[in-house]
RNA sequence: UGGGGGAUCGUCUAAUGGCAGGACGGGUGACUCUGACUCAUCUAGUCUAGGUUCGAAUCCUAGUCCCCCAGCCA
């Protein structure tokens, strides 16, 4: 593994180092155990950094375990990508890999035992049946007619409902627990249904399918684990983690701890919403640079490294929170700033003609490529007489701060010389079409032998050699903070997807490969995305640069 | 109106009876061949009311507000 443990304490290392220091455990196990019905997102990778860290931290190990007891919503396609995506976060199971449904047998095994001991029975009532019959949040439930059937018919049942006999729907295996208890998830919770569907790893060996309860105190207690980490959700459910493994598990048991889920501003976690805006159309994909979702952000251009930064920087707690998108940024930033090449790329070209520059000549120009680096080296950047710098570094009248091209003002073309804004070209409607200037060839390299400073420093390619190149510019999906409340589609962002198709970029990025990353100087962070070919360059925005000048301008 | 959890700067998170600290954000400067980075500096908090204590974010009592649970989903 390549993560560096610099990560904080929290309350489940601290209940983690108890139980080192108590003898309770000699070795810690976690597991991240997801549910192979959907990509995996910042969310994940929040459990992933908990779970994977602590093994990491403690010397200890960290089982991929596939929750895959419902065949109707999961997929080999999505074992695969969640794979892909641990791995791309720099995390590895190393042999640990597992599924839920290779315990099928076992956990059989264990219901058997369960209806032995006169703690299971096989209800015949209907979905709808045994609903009316929990009651409800203030009102205690009543028993189901069939709670009190013999071991022997029981055994017998859940015999046939394995064999096939009986219709989906019409049995089902429950705990027998107490129809009257406070807490919902103990009244004779179902353990077992019938599905008769193929299931992507046993195919048609089973039509009983165990529910998530009964699976997984049992799958964690097989494994060995030491700490179940999970969800706030599940809080209520740990009553019945615990008293399935009393029954039929010899201890030690693993101890379930809840922390809560990540939430970040503009955007949202639902598996289920984020199905419905890859079906909707409503982004190209679960890998849309927009998305949440790992294989989203990685198209985007985030790194393994600085989500692994966010994740232990937001710190876990018990308590429901909204984490800033900024602070994601920040992370992003920081690791950028330090890894990206430096390049030159105009996002809404204006030409600039500088008329003292001889026609037809080109000149190399050295630039640094990342100041942060020294080991990055240089690179060799061609200039000449017709240039593009960004439309919004030249303005007509200019206000008092605003210290980049105007009319008759000085200013540095990065790596290269400094220019004199002489004229301005506009057409029939008074668009800014053309900016004519001279250039000081004392000032190569930008810098000036009398020593006269320039406010600014403006990027800027060559008209000739650049490349033109495609940029999406993005922004928050959603227009509100919080979009898991009210309707999706009113939550929308419409703004959320910018598409410059007449961008010029240096020369020096023609061969660049999708996801290759790169600081645009003065712009952001971009990378190569995937569309991208030799003819056509395709670049995404992965976060602007921090912006003053952008603040100064709003007032 | 049952049960289970939770409440500390705008946001996230520490402090485990002993100086309420850090990070993000925001403000102001400095620096600058990226209005970036960096640096300095400021900003701002213990849900409420009582109590125990030399001393309370922490313990006690009573409230308030928020989240989760009535799938044959996980």
């Amino acid at each position: 593994m390549d993560t560096n443990s610099n990560t904080p304490s929290n309350f489940i290392r601290n209940i983690i180092d108890e139980d080192l220091a108590s003898g309770k455990h000699q070795a810690i196990v976690t597991r991240f155990p997801p549910e192979p019905n959907g990509y995996l997102h910042i969310g994940h990778a929040k459990s992933i950094c908990l779970n994977f860290g602590i093994a990491r931290d403690y010397k200890g190990t960290c089982h991929l375990r596939f929750d895959d007891t419902n065949p109707e919503k999961e997929e080999t396609e999505y074992i695969e990508s969640i794979m892909r995506d641990v791995h791309w976060l720099g995390f590895d199971w190393d042999q640990h890999l597992y599924y839920a449904s290779d315990y099928f047998e076992q956990l059989y095994n264990f219901a058997v035992e369960l209806i032995k001991q006169g703690k299971a029975y096989v209800c015949e009532l209907s979905a709808e049946e045994i609903r009316q019959y929990r009651g409800t949040l203030t009102e205690p439930g009543k028993d189901s007619p069939y709670r009190n059937r013999s071991v022997e018919e029981n055994l017998d049942l859940f015999e046939r409902m394995k064999q096939g006999e009986f219709e989906e729907g019409s049995h089902v295996l429950r705990a027998k627990i107490d129809m009257a208890a406070a807490n919902i998830v103990m009244r004779d919770p179902t353990l077992y249904r019938i599905r008769k569907v193929d299931h992507h790893r046993t195919g048609d060996a089973w039509c009983i399918y165990p529910m998530y309860d009964f699976t997984h105190c049992l799958s964690d207690a097989i494994e060995s684990i030491t700490h179940s980490i999970c969800t706030l959700e599940f809080e209520n459910n740990r009553a019945l983690y615990e008293w399935i493994l009393e029954q039929v598990f010899p201890e030690p048991h693993p101890r379930q701890i809840e922390f809560a889920r990540l939430n970040l501003s503009y955007t949202m976690m639902s598996k289920r919403k984020l199905l419905e805006l890859v079906n909707e159309g409503i982004v190209s994909g679960w890998d849309d640079p927009r998305m949440p979702t790992l294989s989203g952000l990685r198209r985007r251009g985030y790194t393994p490294a600085a989500i692994r930064d966010f994740c232990d920087r937001i710190g876990v707690s018990k308590a429901n929170s909204m984490v800033d998108y900024a602070f994601l940024e920040h992370c992003l930033r920081e690791d950028l700033n330090q890894t990206s090449p430096r390049t030159m790329g105009v996002l809404r070209p204006l030409k600039v003609v500088i008329e003292n520059y001889p026609e037809g000549q080109v000149e190399y120009l050295e630039g640094v490529n990342n100041p942060q680096d020294p080991d990055a080296g240089t690179r060799q950047i061609p200039f000449a007489r017709e240039i593009y710098i960004e439309e919004e570094d030249f303005m007509m009248d200019p206000p008092k701060k605003f210290f980049r091209l105007a009319p008759g003002r000085e200013v540095r073309l990065r790596f290269a010389y400094f220019i004199t804004c002489t004229d301005v070209i506009k057409d029939e409607e008074g668009n800014i079409v053309e900016i004519r200037a001279t250039y000081d060839p004392e000032t190569k390299g930008g810098s000036a032998p009398d020593g006269r400073k320039v406010k600014a420093t403006l990027h800027w390619v060559a008209a000739e050699h650049s490349l033109p190149a495609e940029v999406r510019i993005y922004d928050h999906l959603f227009k509100v903070e919080n979009p898991s409340v009210g309707e999706l589609e009113d939550n929308l962002n419409p703004n959320s997807l910018e598409i410059l198709t007449g961008a010029r970029v240096e020369l020096n990025l023609k061969n660049a490969k999708p996801e290759d990353k790169f600081q645009f100087e003065r712009q952001g962070y971009f990378c190569v995305d995937q569309d991208s070919t030799p003819e056509k360059l395709v670049f995404n925005q992965t976060v602007p640069l921090r912006d003053t000048w952008s603040k100064v301008k709003i007032k």
